[in-house]
DNA sequence: TGGCCTCCTTACCATCTGGTAGAGAAGGGG
DNA sequence: CCCCTTCTCTACCAGATGGTAAGGAGGCCA
């Protein structure tokens, strides 16, 4: 099946290497050539796996957004089976956003690049993030109707958590870039502003 | 002295469109020739009056940096004509730079290329922004020697300041993006969380 | 053995890139 | 009048870019 000792994983480290490169050079900063020169491998290479550039990034978009996917389908499953409130589950999805972007701070360059207006990018980030936006939307207004959350506007508040975890995204590598060794402190200070404001806005428990 | 009914107004024309294109497309993505073809003059006459791409893009932040600084200095002067307390002046430069930013967008655009780590004209908008943060930094200090305000850590706040600016720009596209029309409201909000955020760390008047 | 499939390669190409060289047009000043 | 300066143009180039065509190596199956 294959001829070197290595198996079917020149896709995925090509893959990796594509995540790093566009989240911190960009697309089109991105060349080819470099990318394979990286891996120790010729360009055709790539474009065999991928066919082309453009669609080399829609993959790793996908692979990312598949990843996210999973994760958050994690903490809801776990959340669901420990019977936690409405409230403590949106909390855990947040948490769970922050601690893969702290984790994986590729992950932030690449969404800092792809969510730029007329990014190659933009529009297929937008048809992974939709149908996660509309469900979120749907389940909120349900609890709404059924008075286990604050009534508010689901959609701006999503839009608004979305943009903030963007934004977050920028001032990372701004602080880094700034020389700021751990960026940890303003983070947390981000998502605590951004859990009390979903707080104050849907649990019916809490204050104001 | 010039050839046309134009007066030597090229080289700001040219250098609008670079900044449109720069915080849109990005460095990278800006081709002189699409630049060119977008004013309806040739690539050579960019290079004759800015040399090269990478001192066009210098050429930009330096405008950018000038109006900036030119803007700030006018707040502050006014305000010390008025006699205003430091809090207020503080208040005052945050306001501006979020009018600025709301007035001009590109220049979010531009300071979100630009601030990417790696990014050609990262160094440049460091020169110009390193002078201001130490100037603010000691002026600070001062006045918290002085007693007029509340001892802290002024590095960081400023630090904290600007990203959270970086992170507004972001904010602002990817609404934009997503088709949220009347933007303001989240800016605003980011306004005021960072106002008070700064209130509660320097003005000895506040709470908490 | 021989054909097929997967994977990676070399060879090559059309296009676009930023950049150079130099000519031409027009106003100003002697 | 001519020269010099300022500005924009045409012509051109070397290198890089994404992409195509085709071949070779090795495992798999008959």
């Amino acid at each position: 099946m294959a001829t070197t000792g290595e198996r079917g994983n020149t896709r995925e480290l090509v893959l990796d290497a594509a995540l790093a490169s566009f989240g911190t050079t960009g697309y089109d900063g991105t060349s080819l050539d470099d990318l394979a020169a990286g891996l120790g491998i010729r360009k055709q290479t790539i474009l065999y796996h991928f066919v082309s550039k453009r669609r080399l990034l829609d993959s790793v978009v996908d692979h990312c957004a598949g990843e996210l996917t999973m994760a958050l389908e994690g903490v809801l499953v776990e959340s669901r089976s420990a019977g936690r409130s409405d409230w403590e589950r949106v909390e855990g999805m947040v948490r769970e956003v922050f601690r893969l972007a702290l984790d994986q701070p590729v992950l932030l360059g690449l969404l800092r690049e792809v969510s730029r207006p007329n990014s190659p990018g933009a529009v297929r980030v937008r048809t992974h993030l939709e149908p996660l936006m509309a469900r979120a939307r749907r389940w909120m207004e349900d609890e709404m109707a059924a008075g286990r959350m604050r009534r508010t506007d689901a959609q701006l508040l999503l839009l608004s958590a979305y943009s903030t975890v963007v934004g977050v995204a920028t001032e990372i590598e701004v602080l880094r870039a700034a020389g700021v060794g751990p960026t940890l402190r303003p983070v947390v200070q981000r998502r605590g502003e951004l859990l009390r404001f979903l707080r104050r806005s849907l649990d019916p428990a809490a204050g104001s």
